[in-house]
RNA sequence: GGGCGAGUGGCGGAACUGGUAUACGCGACGGACUUAAAAUCCGUUGGCCUUUAAAGCCUUGAGGGUUCGAGUCCCUCCUCGCCCACCA
């Protein structure tokens, strides 16, 4: 017998694999379609790690589920190329990040055939290709046109390691993303003229379609709190002596009699206005001290501190005078940058009066502090104070009614703000998609023509940014200088690049047409195969998510699309830690190589399966060295049994051993195709392992040629297909089928052996199991009780007794209640 | 501070709408095969429990409740994880 040796079977079906094309998807297929796809990969010079084997497992075993039970599956691949780690590479190499990618990237092809994994490699993209890189700047034109991108001028956070601006979500815990370590530097803020695409004109859109999305509730909730959206007032307070007014937006305009001081935040554009001379002294080193103090610092400490301006405000329903003060609790991206501070009902405005001897009025009757957030949940509990003509009216009742008397005195309107912003587009870095904008002193910016895109990106020497906020392009003086396309003048190229996230919000769709040079897309191949049926990934949750469906809705704006949503199922997994909890990581050594387990002679299929098997998708997995070797043994009994049945004879099998068989097999069948369809692959396998284990015990009694056997055994083989591709093909052919496993193979439970003729009924006596009865399935209750009776491990409590009561549940269980 | 989720053997984890808790795997122990080991195969493996068995009792973070019956539902508390966080 010969031993089962992933190190022959695997390359040994890649290789035919690859040849045939079986993999290949026809997208004009008559089929049903499926595609199945994890986040695509950013290629860097350490190859796949075992959170990338998780991933892309995960799609994989979900596409080849489909492809055996008859879908046209398709399986893409595909590089998220462009990105700041091949740009620094080239900046402290000279190589170019073109020339890295090409290196880069076959490697990739090895490592991710070795794994096994069914992509369609005719249909691979690649972000930095100029037939790709086109349509991502064709759609910067389209944005555009529509007049939903736009520049403008904003303090941008700003990472002084790669001189770059850097989006919201690239600052984490104050620190620029890629440079997190305790000894990085605090990201900064910078003026930066840059591109925005209006993704707040979608966010209503955005935030009601999440409830109809079939994706994990962690990533529903992370979305809903990202786009953020607060429904309040915007109010205007006059300043006293002068004409300006400052706007404020509240949630709580229900308080605003109890409004006692307004606060600025310290880079609000009045600020310098307001503030009379005998304070511009403090008031200058306070905005100076704010500006310095990083985020980390103004998130950390609590403490409130602020500077008075010296001038005043009148709040318009009572025109009292209110002092105006600044105070950097006050955020200037959100909502206008200035608040009305009600001490008697925030926190924080509470604080800040208390700690600077401010007037505090109560607005409820109950005169005293009461958070605003609990007066928002229980409005009709509690009652209006010190408000004029609402006191004694509960808030519930007031609410539209003070906000009409702001209506009346054009001092308020309703409102409703979103804490998501604009998306900023544009990067000040080499290694993106060029803006398609030329700069021109008399028309302004204008759109590169769609005939002259792709814009492409030069080769150069040296990738440094400029440092005076420009992009390396700046210095490619040939690229650079241009015509104007609208008066022929004299003019520039933007040398920004676009967010590489923009990349990545459209590639789904390529994948239908990847080859297309004349249209970013067919529309009809895509509206056949949208939305994409399957997403997973273990990162993402918010930016890119939130960004690819942005698109997707102005695809379908723009009748690219049907549907406005692009993943009809997301799947958040989890990801793989080490032995002790603790993230993989190169700098700790402690990183566990995919590839090094293939080749100490276990194998993709049993590292795939384990994967698979060790924990639900959507929990964290510590890695255990005894896994995959658990997983291997599996494999190697179930290469036994094949084995063993292919040197047995010929020869007939009794009934009850073929009834055995069938009722292993069948229930099986079910369990499988169920809990693959709905995301539980470790059950799945570990069905799998169960019907093995029972067959081992069938085959120790007779093991013959035979259909019943062949057809159990093919069976449990087709099963385990999607985990361990190479085993399964390899077994299947051996078994003598002529066609690959992987394609229509998929095998339909025969519902007569799902349920067995006898059932266990377990019997309690009050509550408590006392006896286990084998009986006819469908067994009367009469029948059961009786049968229970005369048990002697049930009789014996019974004795003396009184029933007071029998419980049956059908097939299940018989519960007699005594007293 | 807010929100979401989770606490089950030595470990990873099973348990569908309440109905045999601990499936499957790892580890451990015993046996077969072998000169020996590895590999493989066959057993045992929640606790009280000590040689086994029988019988019994206990057991899903803690405490209470609903129910014939609770890992599952309700209340209180504890612990951990994740996300958001001075968002007006």
């Amino acid at each position: 017998m010969q031993r089962y040796n992933p190190k022959d079977v695997e390359p040994k079906w890649q290789k035919i694999w690859e040849e045939s094309g079986i993999y290949t998807s026809d997208l004009t297929s008559k089929k049903p379609k499926y595609i199945a796809m994890s986040m695509f990969n950013y290629p860097s010079g350490s190859g796949i790690h075992i959170g990338h084997a998780m991933n892309y497992t995960i799609s994989d075993v979900k596409a080849r589920f489909k492809r055996q039970q008859g879908y046209e599956s398709y399986h893409p691949v595909g590089w998220d190329a462009f990105g700041l780690p091949a740009e620094n590479y080239a900046i402290k190499t000279g190589v170019s990040p073109m020339e890295s990618m090409a290196n880069i990237i076959p490697g990739y092809h090895k490592q991710y055939k070795a794994m096994g994994w069914s992509n369609d490699w005719e249909k691979e993209i690649s972000t930095h290709l100029p037939e790709y890189y086109r349509w991502t700047q064709w759609i910067f034109s389209e944005m555009y046109r529509n007049n939903l991108a736009y520049q403008d001028s904003r303090l941008q956070w700003w990472c002084p390691i790669d001189n770059t601006v850097l989006a919201n979500e690239q600052v984490i815990d104050g620190k620029c993303w890629r440079h997190d370590g305790p000894d990085d530097p605090l990201a900064e803020k910078k003026e930066v003229k840059q591109w925005f695409f209006k993704i707040t004109d979608y966010a209503d859109e955005l935030l009601e379609a999440i409830d109809g999305l079939d994706w994990s509730e962690s990533v529903k909730l992370a979305q809903r709190n990202w786009i953020g959206k607060s429904i309040g007032a915007n109010i205007k307070f006059k300043v006293v002596g002068s004409n300006d007014v400052i706007e404020v937006f509240s949630t709580a305009h229900d308080t605003i009699y109890g409004a006692t001081f307004m606060v600025l935040a310290p880079e609000h554009e009045l600020v310098k206005k307001l503030t009379i001379k005998a304070h511009s002294k403090e008031v200058e080193a306070y905005i100076q001290a704010a500006e310095r103090k990083s985020e980390v610092e103004r998130q950390t400490t609590k403490d409130k501190t602020g500077v008075f301006l010296g001038s005043y405000a009148i709040n318009p329903v009572n025109n009292k005078e209110i002092p105006i003060w600044i105070a950097d609790y006050v955020l200037v991206n959100y909502g206008t940058g200035a608040i009305m501070a009600v001490p008697g009902e925030d926190e924080r405005d509470y604080e800040f009066a208390n700690k600077y001897k401010l007037n505090i009025i109560y607005t409820t009757k109950d005169q005293k502090f009461i958070n605003y957030q609990d007066i928002k949940s229980s409005p009709s509990k509690y009652i209006v104070a010190n408000s004029n003509e609402f006191d004694g009216l509960t808030f519930k009742e007031a609410r539209p009614k003070i906000l009409q008397q702001l209506e009346d005195l054009g001092s308020g309107k309703a409102k409703v703000n979103y804490r998501m912003l604009d998306w900023s587009v544009s990067r000040q870095r080499y290694w993106g998609a060029p803006i398609p904008i030329i700069h021109c002193p008399k028309c302004g910016p204008v759109l590169v023509p769609d005939d002259d895109l792709p814009v492409i990106l030069p080769e150069l020497t040296d990738y440094q940014p400029t440092g005076d906020g420009r992009s390396a392009l700046a210095r490619a003086t040939d690229w650079l200088k241009v015509s104007c396309p609208s008066c022929d003048g004299p003019a520039e190229r933007e040398t920004d690049t676009l967010d590489t996230y923009i990349d990545s919000s459209w590639y789904m769709y390529r994948y239908f047409d990847p080859r297309n040079q004349d249209k970013i897309f067919d529309s009809e191949l895509v509206k056949k195969w949208e939305p994409i049926d399957f997403y997973n990934g273990a990162d993402h949750a918010t930016a890119h998510l939130l960004y690819a469906r942005f698109i997707a809705r102005f695809f379908k704006k723009i009748g690219l699309v049907n549907e406005a949503e692009p993943f009809n199922q997301f799947v958040f997994n989890g990801k793989v830690t080490s032995s002790d909890g603790s993230n993989f990581s190169k700098s700790k050594g402690n990183g566990v190589d995919p590839l090094e387990i293939i080749d100490n002679g276990y194998g993709a299929d049993a590292l795939r399966t384990y994967l698979m098997f060790a924990a639900p998708l959507e929990l964290w997995t510590r890695w255990d060295p005894q896994g995959v070797p658990g997983a291997y043994r599996f494999l190697n009994r179930l290469w036994t049994l094949v084995s063993e049945y292919l040197d047995a004879q010929e020869g007939e099998l009794d009934k009850d051993i073929e009834e055995s068989i069938k009722k292993v097999i069948n229930p099986v069948i079910k369990k499988v195709t169920e809990d693959i369809e709905s995301n539980r692959y470790n059950t799945a396998i570990a069905a799998s392992m169960g019907a093995l284990n029972e067959l081992y015990k069938l085959k120790a009694k007779s093991l013959v040629k035979n259909p019943v056997w062949l057809d159990a055994i093919s069976s449990l083989v087709a099963l385990i297909a999607p985990f361990a591709p190479h085993i399964a093909e390899e077994l299947w052919q051996r078994l003598g089928h002529s066609l690959t496993v992987h394609k229509d193979s998929w095998p339909k439970p025969d519902d007569k052996y799902l349920a067995s003729d006898n059932v266990t009924i377990v019997v309690q006596v009050n509550g408590k199991l006392r006896s286990q009865l084998l009986l006819p399935a469908g067994v009367s209750e009469e029948d059961a009780t009786q049968a229970a009776k005369d048990n002697d491990k049930v009789s014996r409590y019974l004795e003396a007794k009184e029933i007071k009561k029998i419980i049956f549940v059908k097939d299940k269980i018989i519960n007699i209640v005594i007293n």
